[in-house]
DNA sequence: GATCCAAGTTTTGTATACAATCTAATCGTA
DNA sequence: TACGATTAGATTGTATACAAAACTTGGATC
């Protein structure tokens, strides 16, 4: 169980997470657990344990007569579960600069926001997997800086919620023409937190973080607006209506 | 399943829960699957569920090497969560203050304001059963006022967190000397909460609402300090570390 | 006396069988 | 033709059996 293999509930999980975020299935249908479990080579036990992991992180929802079916979400979905997360992470900020920030953690992040800087500043333009990598690191640690082990949990929680975490959108923003000036403000925003953490000013690093989070929510509205032809490679898009 | 009669799976999850709550376990313990199935008179499915789902309200966690223990929880995590359900709560009003929220939706609010003045008017002083019941029912009007059904849920989701949730520490305060004088105050702060999201004061909506949440830290502290023959009877304080 | 190893026992993870329920289609009637 | 009942089929909820992993206890060795 505790081995390098993964157990059979892993399989199931990881492979019914791919398959609903890839759309696989048809939104709002139930999701008949003897076919879903043969198609993941499982049994229906651990599928179903799978089911319920995921019917708590709103992939999918419950019917009331039985069984789950795939959830779907509305664009208002996407803007608030963005919301919730900028004003958790910006919770965590608030909580940093007021109760004090360790100075190897500060450090950390400081190398952090150098990768990402390095990253920028790369030779042919953008060094876009080291950003990031540097940016999941930058937000983890913002995490972390709160001290509190639930405020962590948490943002990881609403983080998994389908297109809220910070990288949700950034794997297709390539294709946006100011893409690496989206980068840079976003970058200006980091050092901005990272100083108001420091200087203990706690209103102004949780303004700023809430603000820096509804970067996701643009590059959401631009990619759907302007770009609909890269819809179909974001994962979890599929599940958004349509409308 | 649908029927009144509660299905396997909810009788071993309010069993379970109540169990945990009751302090009946060991904290730190592993739970033993087939003598806890005997005991809530299931079988092992239905409980596994059941405790999966209790691992997703942090009342359980998974151990590495296979199963559950029961979580327990420091008097920092309390007030972690607390600060949380009062950072969600307060965007909810800030939402609604933004956003609007409809005549009827405030009448109603109103209508439970005015059934609390009721209770805390009442011949022997205090109908504490309706006070606990209008708190509730104020409460899901802020979290529907949002018009979000995520923030919503994220609400209801704060508050099983053990003590978390807004009337955790009620039904025990009756104990103490200026317990209806801390009811006024509550009643004050709802009042204005109403008055500023029907004045469109997002900001102010927002700031009253976390100040309120922090009613219940006070009463936390107050029970744990001050009145600590009256811990045992409080649901879920079992689980707190005893430092 | 402490530590490491090994066999036995307990406990979990998984598959599967069965029963209760829900769904869909067919047939009958207005 | 439309609508409702009834029956057959499919699907979930639950119990249980079995295998694999983890814990415990006893003993041997250093």
């Amino acid at each position: 169980m505790s081995d390098g293999n993964l157990s059979q509930l892993d399989r199931a999980l990881f492979g019914l997470r791919s398959l609903v975020m890839n759309g696989e299935f048809e939104g709002g249908q139930r999701l008949p657990e003897v076919a879903v479990a043969k198609k993941l080579g499982t049994s229906r036990t651990p599928l179903r344990q799978a089911m319920d992991r995921l019917v708590a992180e709103r992939l999918l929802e419950r019917i009331e007569t039985g069984g789950c079916r795939v959830a779907t979400f509305t664009r208002d979905d996407i803007a608030d579960a963005i919301e919730v997360r900028g004003v958790i992470e910006g919770t965590a900020a608030r909580m940093a600069a007021e109760r004090g920030v360790s100075a190897d953690l500060l450090v950390q992040a400081n190398d952090a926001l150098e990768g990402i800087d390095r990253a920028l500043k790369a030779p042919d333009g953008l060094n876009f997997e080291c950003y990031v990598r540097r940016n999941a690191e930058f937000h983890a640690l913002l995490a972390k800086f709160s001290g509190s082990a639930l405020i962590r949990r948490e943002i990881e929680r609403i983080s998994l919620l389908p297109l809220a975490s910070p990288s949700a959108f950034l794997s297709e923003q390539a294709a946006i023409p100011d893409f690496q000036d989206s980068l840079r403000y976003a970058q200006r925003q980091h050092r901005a937190i990272l100083e108001a953490i420091t200087n203990r000013e706690g209103a102004r690093a949780e303004a700023l973080v809430r603000e820096h989070a509804r970067l996701a929510l643009i590059n959401f509205n631009y990619l759907t607006d302007v770009q609909p032809t890269l819809v179909k490679d974001v994962p979890g898009l599929a599940l958004v209506a349509s409308t």
